[in-house]
DNA sequence: GTACATTATTGAACATGTTCAAAAACTTTG
DNA sequence: CAAAGTTTTTGAACATGTTCAATAATGTAC
């Protein structure tokens, strides 16, 4: 039946969340308030969010889908590598910026294996193919030439690296994050280079060992 | 004060503690469960461990003791970096592996950058440089000459390196976690060869570079 | 040994994530 | 519209981490 009633319940609910997130961090956002500010029972968010971890998948999606939207002018107009990268990244840092404080306690859960809220998850599976497609997105109409092997996989390396950036960025309590900003200049150039020095012919041995390696850890 | 009685109900409630996550893991394990089984009241286990988090420094400082005790043969015997750092890497797997499935959950609170258990954090200062010393002393008396730049560097840069093994080894699921024992292999050779590069005279400066880089992230 | 101080221990209370059976609201069917 | 079925909502209950004031045990000073 699933009737519209329902999902603006879901919706509001969410809202409510990501609301008392932001104000509060995770930890200090209890379900009954948020059931309360949201106007209803304590149970009925269990009737949308399975647990108070599900509703931090619903914050996945959102981010997700404001960090596409962030960096769309970007990625039409610029052709430069190094350049589509920190529009990218610049997008991920401007959409999540609010929520800095959440995300500390957030990436609590996201580190256990078991908890679907972990990246490499398979609940995480449908938000992070689509954050490595963007990387492939990143790279394929960019002006620079990678050889195929590596080509394949450039994209999950990409959206490794930026995994990085975000961790760094959760632990960063400089004022504005600036020490991220730097951090994400510096890297990005580096990573830039290292991606041309390793397409060179004459890396091609080093570069398949470490793709196999790579290959291997994924299982 | 500070009697002998105190102490040892003290090692007695983290004793069964550790017992207690080897047996149901983290979660599993509720601190009227170790009172219980301990033979005190509830109240008593937080009068020696401020929260069930505090009774985790207590299982870091335990398995560091036993990882130095494990690896000091080889590190008197060997004399080649390789099998220097496989000895340690080794000593490490062999003392959590009783703790696997604790070790996920438990990583749930170290990734939280407030949590007293994350490894960078003030509380975990003490076993983290006891740690990266270890790895000093695995350079140290190896017989493989490095530039003093990177030398000084080089430790901490193995803990990390030793700190992602320790990762993967969490999220591996393979029987006996053999998985991580052929990363170890490989990853061990690599560092080695790695190593070797950084220091050719030729690559001063991008060693310079990339060490500059290392000090800006480290504050 | 008695009085005092410090350390250990208890048990009850509290907050919060989670569960669940029952009630209410809504939709479909005849 | 009434009956039956489905979805939504409620409120009370439970488990567990944590706190705290009261009590017991232990040590110290005279």
């Amino acid at each position: 039946m699933k009737t519209r009633k329902g999902e603006q319940t879901r919706a509001l609910i969410l809202e409510t969340a990501l609301e008392l997130f932001r104000e509060r961090g995770y930890d200090d956002t209890t379900m009954r308030a948020i059931a309360e500010r949201a106007g209803f029972a304590l149970g009925n968010a269990y009737y949308y969010f399975g647990s108070k971890e599900h509703l931090v998948q619903g914050f996945y999606a959102r981010v997700h889908r404001d960090q596409l939207a962030a960096c769309q002018p970007v990625l039409e107009k610029e052709r430069g590598l190094k350049a589509r990268l920190l529009g990218v990244l610049d997008a991920v840092l401007i959409t999540i910026e609010p929520y800095h404080r959440f995300a500390g306690t957030l990436f609590k859960s996201a580190a256990d294996p078991q908890s679907p809220l972990n990246p490499f998850s398979r609940e995480s599976e449908p938000v992070r193919l689509e954050s490595i497609s963007l990387f492939a997105e990143v790279l394929e109409n960019s002006n620079v030439k990678v050889p195929s092997d590596l080509k394949a996989e450039l994209p999950y390396l990409l959206w490794l690296y930026h995994m990085g950036i975000v961790l760094f960025w959760i632990h960063d309590n400089s004022p504005g994050q600036s020490r991220t900003r730097r951090l994400m200049e510096l890297t990005a150039d580096l990573v830039v280079k290292l991606i041309k020095l390793a397409s060179s012919p004459l890396m091609r041995p080093l570069r398949q060992t470490t793709l196999r390696l790579l290959a291997t850890l994924k299982e």
